[in-house]
DNA sequence: TTGTAATTTTAGCTATGGTGAAATATTGCA
DNA sequence: TGCAATATTTCACCATAGCTAAAATTACAA
């Protein structure tokens, strides 16, 4: 039994009585007691997790605002001095926005998606909203393709196969804000390190420097 | 009891693959016994929460992760046609680029800030990026101020109190990325309503148009 | 002040969260 | 391929946490 008992109580009374719902209303609509509910709420009682998701859901919230977010610095990234990574010429060059830390949820990367590019399809985790600086891309999501300009946004899941084309001759300018950690945040903070041997930890890399996730491992 | 248990085994192995870790050593960073771990993994056994916070720490990963995201639509936001709320001139205009459904975390909003403008000192939930897309603007967070221009960003938390301030006399134009829901999104989808009467809504809302909050309350 | 609704308290039950140890599967090496 | 070591699964079990129903108390509106 883990010690440090988690207090969502606050939180959750916060979120009913914003929508200015009784107890009796949220018993209702999860299915749980009022009196549970209201130990709940002043931290005597811990949910399950599926009661947690419950009472989140009939709140219309996601269960991580009822949950400890880490505290987060500061960050200012200026356009001057700002590094930008690519391997080759020919694929993406990034300029990283964001700040990094363990159990951070936002992502910023800058894009400069050079002419005629085409990105492999890739999928994972999260959520991502991208923004056109300049030029024009397309993104191709489940099939469907999509082409913005400078000004339009996409708002769309990361766990859909998706990627990216250039169709022009000009360099196109993305601003990419996701949900999902860019690969090599995890091996840099935190956590715990693998034991053993590291010899395929060689062939992974070398796969991965291919694609797009690829160019992604290189911002470090 | 609710039913429908969640099923956060297959994430968590996967997370814990990834980073070549054993269960052995999962178990000694988080003080569960290996059996449960393994039991957790296949889904037979749900973790407490505190349990499956300890876990995601150990994993370097926010709890959010291991729960199941609800889908997410695509949805493209083009800059000819997007509306623009502002109710007074002097105060920040506002287009939105994300979409809303329940449980999202991301929202996106392009706010042109007016010269001289500045904003009451507002905190809430979740984590921003803020990303200079053209003039000059002043962030005082935690009375700490941080002047940027186009191309430049901010990544902080918004539990934090936060101010905007645009010193020039030229309209600015920030393109805000949050994990908060913005206000008017929950009275929108899903959760339940409220009961009862109603009168002192009334008052609420004449309040909050005061200020910024106010203003996003408009984004309807 | 009174009546009703909302919340808190209390006593209690049972199933689940989690253990330790044995059994089984997997992996790496000679 | 065989074997030893490591990793994982299985199993039997138990304590308590998750949650209930009902009574008691508080809050609020008329």
């Amino acid at each position: 039994m883990t010690s440090d008992p988690l207090k969502v109580g606050v939180k959750i009374r916060e979120a009913r009585k914003q929508r200015r719902l009784t107890l009796q209303r949220v018993a209702e609509a999860t299915g749980l007691s009022i009196g549970f509910l209201s130990q709940v709420e002043r931290d005597i009682t811990t949910p399950s997790l599926s009661s947690l998701v419950t009472i989140a859901k009939v709140l219309d919230l996601p269960v991580s605002v009822f949950l400890h977010q880490p505290e987060i610095p500061n960050a200012v990234s200026r356009r001057e001095g700002r590094a930008s990574y690519a391997i080759n010429p020919a694929w993406i060059s990034y300029e990283r926005l964001s700040t990094t830390f363990p159990g951070q949820m936002l992502n910023a990367v800058k894009m400069n998606v050079p002419p005629r590019y085409l990105s492999e399809t890739t999928a994972h985790e999260g959520e991502e909203i991208v923004y056109v600086l300049s030029g024009t891309i397309r993104y191709v999501i489940d099939d469907t393709s999509f082409d913005l300009k400078a000004g339009d946004t996409l708002h769309f899941s990361a766990q859909r196969p998706h990627r990216v084309q250039n169709p022009t001759d000009q360099v196109t300018e993305v601003l990419s804000v996701g949900t999902q950690q860019l690969f090599g945040d995890a091996a840099r903070h935190g956590g715990l390190s693998p034991v053993g041997k590291e010899t395929s930890r060689k062939g992974h890399e070398k796969i991965a420097m291919r694609g797009t996730e690829g160019e992604k491992e290189v911002i470090r």
